[in-house]
DNA sequence: CAATCGCTTCACT
DNA sequence: CTAACGAGTGAAGCGATTG
């Protein structure tokens, strides 16, 4: 006891959007369900963004296109999500764990870590189970909790305890646990790094761990180094509480393709809206606008225009939106747009680093 | 020649 | 039948540009 042992709790909601959706409407428990992208009636152009374990059995999952998913389950439910509320449900979960003081980052709408400053494993543990606990009680749904030495390990043991679980993985076994997990199981670790790391004959933790440092870093950068340190027990990740935003957008798909400004107009607006109103949320300002076109071969591009003042104003974001995709759309019709804002500034007045 | 710009690539849910 | 299915959010990286 007292001395410091670095101890970090990493919690993860279970097929978070679907899991409110039960929680608010008990009857749809036990059936598989999933919510999507698009609303009911275009619910086909979507894509899934939650499916519970029911659903994951008839091997559905996020990212999914929806009309696969129905052909692999024709009587599945299906929820257009709900994103506002599952936001508010987040918002009261986050505020929850931080009540309790622990240095906090809150990774996205469903994962937070946190810092704990106790000194072994079993008050971590039982902590854990409180935690837990409390999830279920208060808002009804289900969680997994990961705790390790490290962010990233206690985020890859959490994944490893899913669904509704708890593990601690301490710091003697973590070599051992990851020898024989998947690289891509490392977060930030997808297709194209493994594929990258595949022609080095890396394909497991395992692996990594016995690669020549120098070779990693000549195929991923400096990413590379990062893989080799996790994959021998060193994790350098730090629990940061205020990690800034670096750009704020929305885009979404029109419900026709557009060939004309006209097509596009009412949806440039309210996306538009949605921007601003998210910045003056976060009190900050930008310097930078952008456009995007995804044309119906599904072919993206992007243009974007900064400029030397800070700005929050909508009309100016309206009008360089309109100028930019002005020059995206002609004979190639496009199926979405979209606006996002970059080069920030916190209102307050200091620089948005880090 | 370092900082910024414009754009592409990648990860993740 | 290995193409086609295909939303949304955001960070990182990189070559070009600029002061």
């Amino acid at each position: 006891m007292g001395f410091a042992l670095r101890l970090i709790l990493y919690v993860d909601m279970d097929y978070f959007f679907a899991a409110c959706e039960e929680a608010r409407h008990p009857e749809l428990r036990g059936k598989p369900l999933i919510t999507g992208t698009s609303p009911e009636e275009t619910k086909f152009r979507g894509v899934v963004e939650a499916a519970n374990y029911e659903a994951r059995k008839f091997g559905i999952h996020s990212a999914m296109p929806t009309s696969m998913a129905y052909r692999l389950k024709p009587d599945i439910k299906y929820i257009y999500s709900d994103e506002p509320y599952y936001e508010s449900i987040s918002a009261k979960i986050m505020e929850m764990l931080s009540g309790y003081g622990f240095r906090m980052e809150v990774d996205s709408i469903d994962e937070a870590a946190m810092e704990l400053d106790v000194a072994d494993y079993p008050d971590a543990l039982k902590l854990a189970k409180e935690i837990k606990q409390k999830i279920k009680q208060n808002f009804d749904l289900p969680c997994t909790i990961g705790v390790s030495t490290g962010k990233i390990f206690a985020k890859i043991v959490c994944d490893s305890a899913k669904p509704n679980g708890i593990r601690v993985l301490e710091e003697k076994d973590i070599q051992d646990f990851l020898k024989d997990k998947d690289i891509e199981k490392i977060p930030g670790v997808g297709r194209k790094t493994a594929e990258k790391l595949a022609t080095l004959k890396i394909k497991k933790i395992g692996d990594l761990a016995k690669a020549d440092p120098m070779m990693l870093i000549d195929s991923v950068g400096s990413f590379g180094r990062e893989l080799f340190l996790i994959a021998n027990g060193t994790d350098e990740s730090t629990v940061e509480e205020n990690v800034s935003v670096v750009s704020i957008g929305r885009e979404r798909t029109l419900e026709n393709n557009a060939t004309k400004m006209n097509d596009i107009d009412s949806m440039l607006n309210n996306l538009t809206d949605e921007v601003i109103s998210e910045v003056k949320k976060q009190k900050l300002m930008f310097k930078t606008i952008g456009v995007k076109a995804r044309y119906a071969d599904f072919t993206d591009r992007i243009k974007s225009k900064s400029f030397n003042t800070y700005s929050d104003s909508k009309d100016l974001v309206l009008s360089t939106a309109r100028t930019l995709l002005g020059g995206l759309i002609g004979e190639k019709p496009v199926r979405k747009i979209g606006v996002r804002v970059s080069s920030l500034i916190s209102v307050k007045g200091q620089r948005n680093l880090f």
